[in-house]
DNA sequence: AAATGCTTTTGACCAGAATCAAGGATGCGA
DNA sequence: TCGCATCCTTGATTCTGGTCAAAAGCATTT
């Protein structure tokens, strides 16, 4: 409880600091010199169904998706990346329909595997870095298959709320704000839940005075630490979510 | 080649071939001069609540899983490990009772990360193995997100089945035999299923024909096809389970 | 303003899995 | 051999969330 509340204190939500502050791009001079900029509308895809050769995508602004479309099921959206995020092709399963989908207009740098993997050679450190980077993906990716697997909707709800709030929210004078740049099927498909208990869920949350104003993308969170103790993985998200230069 | 972070010991079930040829040991190399190789019985951790420093763990045998502890729910495997694959500490979310757990006798090799990535930093060629093995182990954890996600209690057992084919499974006379490793709780922790429940499905499955025996960790699985087709996302375990060097 | 097409909400109903509880195996030690 | 403990099975019940359908917003068009 008390730890809840301490992170909603200490909580930087600095958006600009979170938008463009991966640590892998600082010292990127020779990265974006061999890395194509591309840039994705929402709902494009990146990576296709047979590409040509093991590819690196760096996420330079913006926020992208793992989605399959199971057969006779809905969408699923998978996984989530955030600025800084490395993901490539073969961390991608091939399930039917996979791909990695811009979910807000996003750019992305774009290497082969084997340039990205010259580059890193030539710098220890930057390979360090990657290597703590890709292995903080994949625990998020760990965190995402025990929210859905064990928690009920509501939890999960709220467990993307503090995801997203740290991720993107600032402080506002009557809580934390939120542009949340998910529609609603996508939050749907990424909590495993249907948009008609979705819809149950957010009234709920609407009714407890734990969100307000949910429509245009733009939320208000008025009691952050509520949220925090509506969710038993809010600490875990904390560690995973919060940017690490949170003291500065 | 023979690189330390392919299976080791992988038994591919190829339906052509039949898996029983481990493989001799691999070329020394500096990893095993520098790691410190680890024993750990069934149920034993590896990795504690709050580690001195980053740890790397290399598995070379057995199977191994990341667990958690909710409070007041039951016990969840995240995720499994098999020879050849790389966990490092930050790769498991912090959720309360979260461990790197040995699910049967394994052997695995601990060392510092900065050890590690020092080795790495010296062979470009085993610093992209590296890197495709972690991207695999990636893939596999968002598959399973995928499958406790949105596949039924049926089709979950069965991907598990068909994992657990691939990986352990060698052909006999009557089918696939697999000597699951795992206990009875431990499948419905990692299927995010109840011990009850999956009672009732294994009497299906055998009922249908699907397995037989399954008792004391001997399965048989008779008919490998039926049971490919009981599971949506066969052909992905099998792109990520079946060792690519199988026709070998 | 009326019409159209879309998403969201809400209600009624249903299915799958969890829960609880009672047997039935199985294994171990005295 | 008999307890004794543990695990597995099976049945009855509950409950969460999915499914289906209708109504309500909402925006754009005519």
């Amino acid at each position: 409880m008390m730890s809840i509340f301490q992170n909603a204190a200490a909580q930087p939500v600095n958006h600009e600091q979170t938008a463009l502050a991966p640590k892998i791009a600082e010292p990127a001079s020779a990265l974006c010199e061999h890395a194509t900029p591309v840039r994705a509308r929402r709902r494009q895809r990146l990576v296709l169904e047979h590409p040509p050769s093991e590819t690196v995508y760096i996420v330079r602004s913006g926020l992208l998706g793992i989605e399959a479309l199971p057969a006779g099921k809905h969408r699923q959206l998978l996984e989530l990346f955030y600025p800084g995020d490395i993901i490539r092709r073969s961390q991608v399963p091939n399930l039917p329909g996979a791909s990695l989908t811009a979910l807000t207009l996003s750019e992305v740098w774009r290497l082969p595997a084997h340039s990205f993997e010259a580059l890193l050679a030539a710098s220890p450190e930057q390979n360090a870095q990657a290597q703590r980077r890709v292995a903080e993906q994949h625990a998020r990716a760990t965190l995402h298959a025990s929210i859905v697997g064990t928690l009920n909707g509501d939890e999960r709800f709220a467990s993307l709320l503090v995801e997203l709030g740290l991720r993107l929210g600032s402080i506002g004078p009557a809580g934390i704000t939120v542009d949340v740049p998910l529609s609603r099927t996508d939050i749907a498909d990424y909590l495993a839940l249907n948009p008609d208990t979705l819809s149950r869920i957010t009234s709920r949350f609407k009714a407890r005075g734990l969100l307000t104003q949910f429509g245009g993308g733009h939320t208000l969170i008025p009691a952050w630490e509520a949220l925090c103790a509506s969710t038993p993985v809010a600490a875990t998200l904390q560690t995973l979510h919060a940017p690490p230069a949170a003291t500065a």
